[in-house]
DNA sequence: CAATATCGCTATCAAAATAGTAGCAACCAG
DNA sequence: CTGGTTGCTACTATTTTGATAGCGATATTG
């Protein structure tokens, strides 16, 4: 597993620049996803495969080792969950929910 | 190529919840990358495919169908642009280059 | 007119990522 | 011991992405 951190070679980028190392590891499917789940607290290893509707247990496992090493996700005593950090980047996600709302009005006219 | 909307189906979810079509469409390689490269203005195919370190003309291509659909890109005079949603959700995003950088620093030490 | 250059894009095939299913070892409860 | 969880590995199938070549259209230059 190519651990993918900020100011290394990235992706398809080889820039290094961190946004794009953010946009590597977000842009990888069940990434976003499962971060997002783990904003409403700490969950076992299957139930967030449940959460991300039966995500294969291969790719789940990829997914939290990339995660854990980028220090977005950790697992502690009661299950996984999101770091400081990761709870931060959700934070500035949360914008979105209402972007997402007033797109999903316009896209059904 | 499946047309990702909210409120249908998206993929590996079902629910139809909004910003999990969102996520559906940023999770998906170089989805979010060709977004940020528009925010600087209009780009032509051939541009936007360099911008992204030479992505496959057919993924490029496919993406951008799929960015016209969800109106988040259009064709213009100058080439492939940003909507005002596709600009207003990068608006949204852009307090992640401060936190990516934050995030850089630490994962550096 | 012909040569050249760019445009958006398709077609083809190889490589890589993801999905689907089965199952193991460790732990705890009864 | 039985049965239930846990995290996770192994294996194969399918989908997605990558890499390259090249087409038809348009513009530009000589």
């Amino acid at each position: 597993m190519s651990s993918i951190l900020p100011n290394k070679p990235v992706r398809g980028s080889g820039s290094g620049v961190p946004i794009m190392a953010l946009f590597d590891i977000l842009g990888r499917k069940w990434n976003m996803r499962m971060l997002w789940s783990l904003r409403q607290g700490a969950l076992s290893f299957r139930s967030l495969q449940a959460e991300c509707g039966g995500v294969s247990p291969s790719v789940m496992n990829a997914r939290l080792k990339q995660l854990q090493a980028a220090q977005l996700v950790l697992l502690g005593e009661g299950g996984y969950e999101l770091t400081a950090m990761g709870r931060d980047l959700m934070d500035r996600l949360d914008p979105l929910r209402e972007w997402s709302a007033q797109w999903s009005a316009i896209l059904e006219e």
